[in-house]
DNA sequence: GTCTATAAGAAGATAGAC
DNA sequence: GTCTATCTTCTTATAGAC
């Protein structure tokens, strides 16, 4: 194979580099407490380069943002790929419960982006909306798969489900990470078993 | 016009018209994006005046969660003097949905202060733990009423409806506020109903 | 594509007069 | 208690050389 050890940095483009920094700096210490600055520090380089990949901050925040959606997609997908919907409810009870429980949990990226972007027409917000159709949706789904009757009964369910997903998540940053898989679990069941 | 230190105005002392404001800002567009200077010229007075009554920025971001605890513990408890456990846990729903559905709705001041302070040690932080520890000692004793079995399945329940509060407030400003009501309320009583 | 240098403004905070 | 004036640092962003 060629060399390519001794090239390693330039193997990663600046762009990638500066995406990566961003998303642990954004995430960890919130999106407006991490000045351009930070990053440029982060990685080595320059404003110049810096601005040059991202013509504004926010640019980079929605390039933060996207990855973050595609890991979440992917994890979630990868963790609950059992035919047994019922197992499928408690394996994503797991995945939340385990991520609380990772050290430099911060809880849910978009909900944490939603209390820094006020504006509802700005794309960061817009992204965030999108993300949690993508979870509405997939709870929904699952719902049906669980024996929900479509329609106004699988929403309401999606709902309920939604909303212990963000609570867990707000548990696992706020409160006791280690008490969420039980919490979460036990209430999911409850709100699946009242609407089947 | 009018001399601006009419009577009225002045009346409220400078310390709580600045917290006033404050509160107004601070939750509407997030705390870091409210510098010192907006509230200032909000309450039309000077940087001088400002840093005599508040040392730094933080003290004024203290102040204004300590207001908004008292609020948010006024209200609960106004709202749930009923005798009957159920119908309380009824009118929390309503609360907390009718909170949602009013203009001007950015969720939870103390979940949004929890994204924008990393610092676990930090005194906003703290008032945050104390906040959430407040809501987790009333619903625990409100599961017991419920019929819970006091200690462990108490506790758990008393972590799972907060974890539904928590979970409805962040659906009422980044979802659909108008269906709040209906998915907090069915979900809490599943809750309840899977523990007794 | 990357660098040095710098603009232009906003941020938190203070000194000293009245 | 309040004001004018100021300080220092940080912030986003750009110009122009290599």
């Amino acid at each position: 194979m060629t060399n390519e050890a001794s090239t390693t940095e330039r193997a990663v483009p600046m762009r990638d580099r500066l995406i990566e920094c961003a998303s642990d700096l954004f995430y960890s210490e919130g999106i407006r407490a991490i000045s351009a600055d930070r990053i440029i520090a982060g990685v080595g380089t320059t404003k110049a380069t810096f601005y040059r990949h991202f013509p504004t901050k926010d640019d980079l925040v929605m390039a933060y943002l996207e990855r973050r959606a595609d890991w979440e997609r992917i994890a979630l997908t990868t963790a609950a790929q059992d035919e047994d919907p019922r197992r499928v409810l408690k394996a994503i009870s797991v995945l939340l419960a385990d991520s609380s429980c990772q050290p430099g949990f911060r809880g849910c990226p978009f909900i944490n982006a939603g209390a820094e972007y006020v504006e509802v027409t700005h794309p960061v917000r817009r992204l965030v909306d999108e993300q949690r159709n993508w979870w509405w949706t997939y709870f929904r789904a699952l719902a049906i798969r669980l024996g929900t009757t479509r329609g106004k009964p699988a929403d309401a369910v999606a709902d309920q489900l939604l909303m212990l997903r963000d609570g867990a998540l707000i548990a696992g940053y706020l409160g006791d990470a280690s008490r969420v898989e039980a919490a979460l679990s036990t209430a999911m069941n409850a709100v699946v078993a009242a609407a089947t």
